[in-house]
DNA sequence: TATGAATGAGCTTTCATTCAT
DNA sequence: CATGAATGAAAGCTCATTCAT
């Protein structure tokens, strides 16, 4: 990419990140028309190829920018002396809706990525794949799950709470209207329910 | 679809299916072109779509086909009065493999279709996406798990069970012979060496 | 290329193969654009693509066709019992009028080629690019000239009729309207006085 | 062209002179990217444009440039009083070591300009592509050549001595290092050679 | 005078689908 | 029933040129 991109005024780069987010959230990589991106950017096809090369240039950025943000986020969002199992699950889903506020699709996105089948595509993000996932690993590692039933298979909780999430995200992205908060509102109702069947 | 496609004799038929399920597994929906499913199957580009009507509807016939072959496969291949865990696993490895000796891909395609991320194939077979699974489930349902330390995560064995199998179909794919029978004889070291760890 | 082009009828390939030499020899390889052959052939685009698999491959072929065809042309027409300098050198021009006849932009084409400058097309026809010149050269060999006058430079004098020939062929084909047979008068002027100038 | 080029500082001047011969000297004029010449030359692409209008006025103006450049370089170099043959061919080539001191791939733009085949930029030069070889005939119109074996065909001779120019300053060009004063040294060496052979 | 971000028409190439035979 | 030549919209990408600053 064309480290000049970062001299752009704050909002343009937005423009071009969000729109790019939404597409290839939306349609996968193959399926991500650069003429899309354009358009919902409000720019020009040779200003796009000019900042990022290529289609899988800016594939690589938006997925090291999404990363990286997210975590960011996490990292000012989530306070870890509050290390209850749930209550760091509603942290995360905190930071995701943080995150979302300034970026709306960047979530979808990075959920989008864990089913693409583009090899050029996966080839391109392998080396990152995990460091979100990692990130989250970490803030439970000290997690306190003593609240859990001692039969609790938490692997599979966490799966059954990424599903969950996954699922309301994308529900709530289909709407007419994309509304973020709705995400965290309706997320939690999901996790309050898990917490009642789940805890002692 | 076209139902004269039932008409045409036994053997085009499955070149037809063979060479769908093969070119859908190696490339995902997106990618996956009429072209090369046409060569493959030895026909003209213009009987395919007199027969499926287009790329999806051809897309929507072999994944109905298969789950369809696949859980008639299970059904005259497993043996329920043999209910042991692994044992189970086991026929169910070995129905897969009948399933290959007559549609070598099919369940690769089967298995490729879990990261399929083109909404309008997804949107196809949303209604029918876990029969096959829950045909398995339907097996364990009785399965006797007495020999399987108190402490297995079941759902968490069922998991690596199914990535160890995936991943080993993959691996016997891209071998330059693709070689069926070697599918059973190296699946099965995994599940032993597994039940050796897992059973009491 | 895709051998089936030769199945189309004579006239369908003549069509596409007249677009091409016409759009190459007016705007050299870089400058000619696939849109404008297939205006003029009066195919798709998707047709072109189908035969000739890439731009460079149509250019590729369409070398190949015109040397052998003009090599063709030339035996069939040239005498070479009438060995005359001169004479031969008209039986030459002759032959390219029969070429133009068929192919009204063949020998334009070939003319151009010796003025690429685009890599890629050069690589692509450098093992053939004298073979029209070295079956000049063959008649030449046993040529009669005794008539010259002593202290003639011949290599000169052919010089001076390749690019007599060629700026009249440039000439012509700039008229409003292109007419072949004017080409063999126009030279033949030429010839004639250089002829003049040239005998005892 | 913008006349207010000539009141830049002479340094930037040649900057960008030097950068235009470079670019379409490598790459001819269709493939001569105007964001190469502004890159090597070090201004904007609006400077560019706002002296030559356009890509086809920068190539006249650097033909025409050249051509009178060379011409007066040849003037003040060449000594008429010394008009033996091969001693004025290298006179001539001494006089190019001079144009190249100043503007390094002088020489070789205008050789290249030998093989374009773009029409707009033929046609622009058209008028005085020949000048510098009419410079040259006039020297050689009084040269003497009675040191040539008689039967010495004087016209190849002058191909081939431009022949083996043009290839030694390709040559030279290529090295990872070019080095001007390199061409002279090398091309005596070939005319040494021929004298060697053509002198009785 | 000087910048370089921005444009958009143009390029080559792909591919699901149609239809005359 | 069967063919495959033919279509053309859409894809990713390039580059001479413009214009607000």
């Amino acid at each position: 990419m064309n480290e000049k991109f970062f001299d752009l005024k704050k909002e343009k780069q937005d423009r071009m990140i969000n729109a790019a987010l939404k597409i290839f959230a939306q349609n996968g990589y193959a399926h991500a028309s650069t003429d899309d991106i354009v358009k919902e950017a409000g720019i020009s096809k040779g200003l796009l190829f000019h900042y990022f090369t290529n289609k899988i240039g800016l594939y690589s950025f938006i997925y090291d920018y999404s990363t990286k943000y997210t975590i960011l986020e996490m990292t000012s969002t989530v306070d870890i002396s509050d290390n209850d199992y749930f209550g760091l699950h509603l942290q995360i889903e905190n930071a995701k809706v943080s995150v979302m506020k300034s970026y709306p699709y960047m979530i979808a996105f990075l959920n989008s990525t864990k089913n693409e089948n583009v090899l050029e595509a996966l080839n391109e993000i392998a080396d990152r794949r995990n460091v979100v996932k990692e990130k989250i690993d970490e803030y439970f590692a000290h997690a306190n799950r003593t609240h859990l039933k001692e039969n609790t298979d938490v692997a599979k909780l966490d799966e059954i709470i990424e599903f969950v999430c996954d699922a309301v995200l994308l529900r709530i992205l289909k709407e007419d209207e994309y509304r973020v908060d709705a995400y965290y509102t309706e997320v939690k109702k999901y996790l309050v329910e898990l917490r009642n069947i789940g805890y002692k």
